[in-house]
DNA sequence: ATCGTTTATATATAATCATATATCGGCGCA
DNA sequence: TGCGCCGATATATGATTATATATAAACGAT
């Protein structure tokens, strides 16, 4: 549909996860109705300027415009406040990049295409959100289970399972409860600081 | 009716009379209608996002969403090109383009990949931000301690230190507030270095 | 299997957006 | 002054699209 404001839908939907709030709760603080911010997240329609300010400014964010040559400066700095709560362990990180590249290669082909977005709105989470140790090991067959038949064309029902599968990993990653369960990663980056 | 959105209509008109662009031009560019583009800036009505978009891009213009906790460090940014175009002494330009050859080339095997990262997000920060002038002279002995130690094998510890220090300078420079401070370049730092 | 919660899907209404036309302001000229 | 022209911006009127209301489906948990 639209390409041109698919990123911005993603960023709205990662940081309404990020912040555990649900649909029905930010329909309650931005004024738009649920059915409205599901559609706009799942990019089936394009909100007006006024909805996406409207959802934004619920979820602690601001639109800037923003001239293309500072946009490097901007990136740095927006990177530098989202590297810091980040809590994936590199393994994680790895997979997650071998399945997007996956899916940008042979996605479109490969099954139908309510199951490519599962799996793509999936793996969008699966960026952010930590799995544990044995979530991380299932996810690693499925992506061996892809590449390993990606040479022979994959059969929609495969992929459609491994998808489902997938969605599976990203719901418990969401619903987990943050405080307790994280597998605590190998480094910490230490020290971020304001003044 | 649209307040929320007027300042950013109020934002394009000024990009495009900034830039002596007339609607039809935009229109040509952009792809909008010059009708459209009228009633946009007038804010007789709410463009959609896609509309934004097509319009920003036309004008050189992104659009970031950026946590509200960012937005003085944003401002700052925005501020620096608007103001005046550059305001880096040329002191601070050549040391830091410096330590970015320097770091092209010894950077990977001098340190962990975490302070590399550390080391390049904060320079390619203070190519556009001003610092003091003693902050710029923290940063030239920064630069005079890895180039010296530059023939034999540099420790991974003070690799760290170093870029723990400048990504503090870094930071100084992003979340100061521009309008008391930055005292213009009151000494010069005999520099006898040249690219 | 069922409940409670979260998210996605119909349908009616109100909005944007494109096409076409009108207004405003300036400049030359009789 | 008044007329005609021109570039730029603003204003009507139908097609297309977003949005709200109401309803259904998916999911985790008990």
């Amino acid at each position: 549909m639209a390409y041109k404001t698919e990123h911005i839908a993603q960023q709205l939907r990662a940081a309404r996860e990020g912040q555990k709030v649900s649909q029905r709760e930010l329909s309650a603080r931005s004024g738009l109705t649920q059915s409205h911010i599901s559609q706009i997240e799942r990019g089936t329609m394009e909100p007006g300027l006024g909805s996406l300010v409207d959802v934004a400014r619920a979820l602690d964010l601001e639109i800037v415009l923003a001239p293309k040559k500072l946009m490097p400066a901007i990136r740095n700095i927006l990177d530098s406040s989202s590297t810091s709560n980040d809590v994936l362990t590199s393994d994680q990180r790895k997979l997650v990049a071998r399945l997007e590249r996956w899916l940008a290669q042979f996605g479109d082909g490969a099954g139908t295409r309510a199951d490519a977005d599962i799996f793509k709105d999936s793996l969008a989470l699966l960026r952010h959100l930590p799995l544990t140790p044995d979530e991380l090991d299932m996810l690693k067959r499925a992506a061996d289970r892809l590449e390993t038949s990606r040479a022979d064309k994959m059969s929609r029902q495969e992929m459609g399972a491994i998808a489902r599968e997938i969605r599976q990993l990203r719901n418990a990653a969401v619903h987990r409860d943050r405080d307790d369960a994280v597998p605590r990663s190998a480094y910490a980056l230490d020290e971020e600081d304001d003044a």
